[in-house]
RNA sequence: GGCGCGGUACCCAAGUGGCUAAGGGAGAGGUCUGCAAAACCUUUAUGCGUCGGUUCGAUUCCGACCCGCGCCUCCA
């Protein structure tokens, strides 16, 4: 048994098999930093977490390197706006990417940063030129000769072989033989950053970054190449061409991309009202695992309609998966094991991990574990459960945390971090109460909150219920829910 | 226009040429419980966009149509 993946490249799903036994060399195309992330990219950025670490658990090394665009026209002209540098404007923001990253328990890659490969880049171009794949335009911008790589298009699937001759070339691109050539390297333009190279003043288109900085990381030809399915055309198919053109060895193994989602039954945009960042979900006070759940549950190449009515979905289900943790972990249960669990515990973990081998079917290893929780839960209410089927059960759970990462219970920090970075962006407005309400719940100690239980747990022995109802209450109003268990009182924060 | 993906219950969402069409949420009823929470049980698609076709049999394969979505010059 192993991995069966969708390969963009065949347009099949595969055995993944990388090329060294246990190691696994993968890239995935990673932000331009021009501004925050919103609930799309991290679609990807989850996605492809999901992965590494479904492979990770699955016994490989990964080598995973992730780029930062810190320059592109966006970035140029944003930061002019702002009146920054360009690395004054971008550092702000891979730091937010960086944060919302791990904000979601993405696992942070290797970076790579463009503008710390520019030498390297201007040689990729400057050789690409010397091989006759590239051409220098009148202005000293660089591109790259299409017509020359036989194989362009065959990631896409798309045919250029009849657009040749004859195909329209808009005005603007007369600088170009052909208007599908693609810049390598862009001559500057007054007041736009540009880096002195032995190929002249300029700075490095698009997808040269990836090809050089892959390939520098990773090798000639590696294992898995990620990315949103719109990087599928052109920059992909135009990594492609450059890296093969240069190394005349097959550039990427696997190529996996991440359909992209919807948010209310609708495209995001801004104009639509339906775009938003990660913070802007904080704010309005949802938890980092429900979004995480929910970008993680249904599986990557499926279209995703996000909405707030799924997020609090998100969020139950996760509150059922922590419940039925917390049960396990605090239950008292007869020692030894039972036959029915143990079977449980096996049948469970096979089911998570077949439904991950086939193409990462989460919605499918969910399931099982959905399955599990009902029947564990059922087996404790009628005393079937002993001290080594928690145990056995405890451990299915980890194993299916060890890819979706959403039990840790430790999320009021991260939101903190958020609110308090809305105070300082004046963004005060857009803290919901619910946020708040989260917050204050966090205020509150340990101790305090367990003096506080003493308290109405002797109100109720001394069946005062009035008063250990106010208690209850008010703990309820600060976000405590208090539970009394035949194993005793157990409590958390909402 | 070209290429591609999808339409499954109130919502989200798996899946299969024929056994009861996963799972989660929500609603209803019940068990437990001083209350609350959690949990469990029962219940909610004779039906899988529409219409044809292939087949002993289709939600699953094929065709047409309707709808949604993506790519086709830098949006994950």
């Amino acid at each position: 048994m192993a991995l069966r993946l969708y390969n963009t490249l065949s347009g099949k799903v595969e055995e993944f098999q990388p090329m060294n036994n246990n190691e696994v060399r993968m890239y995935v195309c990673g932000p331009t930093v021009y501004d925050y992330g919103h609930i799309g990219n991290f679609r990807t950025f989850v996605a492809v977490d999901v992965l590494r670490r479904f492979l990770r658990q699955s016994g490989y090394t990964v080598h995973h390197v992730m780029n930062i665009t810190d320059v592109d026209d966006k970035i140029i002209h944003n930061a002019a706006h702002a009146g920054l540098s360009v690395q004054q404007y971008t550092a702000k923001y891979e730091k937010a990417f960086l944060e919302d990253a791990a904000t979601l328990n993405i696992e942070q890659p290797i970076l790579v940063r463009a503008t710390e490969h520019i030498p390297e880049m201007a040689q990729f171009v400057a050789d690409l030129e010397k091989k006759g794949f590239a051409y220098r335009a009148e202005d000293g911008s660089y591109y790259f000769r299409i017509a020359k790589f036989p194989g362009y298009g065959k990631l896409s699937k798309k045919d250029f072989a009849g657009m040749e001759d004859g195909a329209r070339v808009d005005v603007d691109d007369y600088d170009k033989d052909n208007a599908r050539d693609f810049a390598l390297w862009k001559a500057p333009k007054p007041g736009e950053a540009s880096w002195e190279t032995p190929i002249g003043r300029g700075r490095p288109g698009w997808h040269i970054e990836c090809s050089v900085m892959s390939m520098q990381q990773l090798g000639e030809t590696f294992d898995l190449h990620a990315g949103g399915e719109d990087l599928i055309f052109p920059h992909h198919e135009n990594e492609i061409a450059q890296s093969e053109s240069m190394t005349g060895k097959p550039f990427v193994r696997f190529w996996f991309h991440a359909r992209f989602l919807l948010v209310e039954g609708e495209k995001m945009s801004k104009s639509l009202g339906n775009f938003f960042t990660l913070r802007d979900l904080v704010l309005k006070g949802h938890k980092p695992s429900s979004i995480r759940f929910l970008l993680a549950s249904v599986p990557y190449r499926n279209q995703l309609n996000f909405t707030f009515d799924g997020l609090k979905q998100a969020a139950v289900s996760v509150e059922r998966l922590r419940n039925f943790q917390s049960r396990l972990d605090t239950g008292q249960f007869p020692q030894g094991a039972s036959e029915q669990m143990t079977e449980l515990a096996r049948d469970t973990l096979k089911r998570f991990w077949s439904g991950m081998e086939d193409d990462l079917n989460t919605a499918q290893a969910q399931a099982a574990i959905f399955d599990m929780v009902r029947k564990g839960n059922a087996a404790i209410d009628a005393g079937q459960l002993k001290r080594d089927d928690a145990a056995a059960l405890l451990d299915v759970l980890e194993r299916f945390d060890q890819i979706f990462a959403v039990l840790e219970d430790d999320e009021t920090e991260k939101m903190k971090k958020i609110l308090n970075w809305a105070k300082s962006e004046k963004r005060e407005k857009d803290v919901s109460n619910t946020l708040l309400q989260t917050m204050e719940a966090q205020e509150l100690s340990d101790a305090g909150i367990e003096q506080k239980i003493a308290e109405m747990e002797n109100a109720r022995r001394s069946r005062n219920f009035q008063s250990s109802d106010a208690i209850r209450a008010e703990l309820m109003a600060a976000g405590i829910v208090v539970e009394n268990t035949k194993d005793g009182v157990r409590w958390k924060r909402k």
